[in-house]
DNA sequence: GTCTATACGCAGATAGAC
DNA sequence: GTCTATCTGCGTATAGAC
């Protein structure tokens, strides 16, 4: 087995996923990108317009890494409510633990609106949202789960498993270790499923 | 009773506030804070010596504004954990909606590490983290919450509370609705609540 | 305090040689 | 495909008049 070349392109991408996750679009130069992989800022612009393009195809590739991740998951199990709530939990961590950038990227644009540069991240995540409030709400009515508000449920448990990879930055300083140790990130997951099963479990 | 006058000073802070708030550090111009003020960049850097020296006053306000109204939200409750926990949760809100350009400014810079331009959010932060993490401690200890791992539960609820008021952008389309509406935000509010007061009562 | 004019650097993007 | 050289615009910051 010869030794894997990755494409000169690949590695433009996975050094502006690192730049745009570390710094954010504007505060990223492409010299900081071009000098990662290691080659000139023009060698760039020959496997990307523009840098505009360049972030779009990484937010993109961020974006729809996570929601096939998600989709292979929920259709591997059942129809157990929990089961499903379990593994979105358990598969989102393992992602997010495999790529740590993709969670700031995606979290950044978050903030910006997700309608920069022509992205319209909540248009994508509208019909997982809906999905998924429909479920929580079938599973509600079922008595499977006790009755709360389905979308607010959602949106907490979203800012709940996501904020501690997004600011595992300042997560950093607070508790002197590195948050994104297998260690912390099993205690964190965990955490996060006592929460919602607790919260959700019939009483 | 005259009209109040702010001061320049204080109309290019909340100029600034609400740039770097909704495009962030790098992607603000002091062109773009010096439109809103209506005045021309040369006499803004007449108030501040530089962008940067702006940036942090801004940062540090936003900071300070918030840990005031929460330093004087748990000085004026008694010693029940309950409602100290609600305490916090009110005030945090209330603030937030009030101020929903330092949320987003804060969680950009958590994001950032928060020791950008010589600004250390979490050593700020970490003496507020361990007095928190030690008063949950003592309400399990006392019977009064249901065990858990204090420090994740601390940091799952920052991130269910304050998600939602810094990705509110990205959150007005998934619900095609305005997240900081009164009613969204109390109806946020009372599900965080009802989401921790069912986790952590005693079984 | 605010302005115009200006210095200076760095950004993104293009032209054209190899 | 990658490079050097270059164009052009915008950024921060300063000088000095009013």
């Amino acid at each position: 087995m010869a030794i894997e070349h990755v494409s000169t392109r690949e590695s433009i991408l996975l050094a502006a996923q690192r730049c745009f996750a570390d710094h954010g679009y504007a505060a990223t130069s492409l010299n900081d990108i071009a000098a990662e992989v290691g080659i000139r800022r023009p060698s760039l612009l020959h496997h990307f317009v523009s840098k505009e393009a360049l972030y779009g195809e990484v937010f993109e590739r961020s974006l729809s890494d996570w929601l096939v991740r998600l989709e292979d998951a929920v259709s591997g199990v059942g129809d157990d409510g929990w089961a499903l709530l379990d593994a979105v939990l358990n598969v989102s961590a393992e992602f997010f633990v495999d790529n740590p950038d993709v969670v700031r990227v995606l979290r950044r644009e978050a903030i910006d609106g997700g309608v920069n540069l022509g992205i319209d991240m909540g248009g994508v995540l509208q019909p997982l949202f809906i999905r998924a409030t429909a479920f929580l709400q079938r599973e509600m009515d079922a008595g499977t789960f006790r009755h709360m508000q389905p979308d607010y449920v959602l949106l907490s448990a979203y800012g709940a498993l996501l904020s501690y990879f997004s600011d595992a930055p300042l997560i950093a300083g607070l508790i002197d270790e590195d948050p994104l140790g297998s260690d912390r990130v099993a205690g964190h997951v965990s955490s996060v499923r006592d929460l919602y099963q607790a919260a959700l479990r019939p009483s």
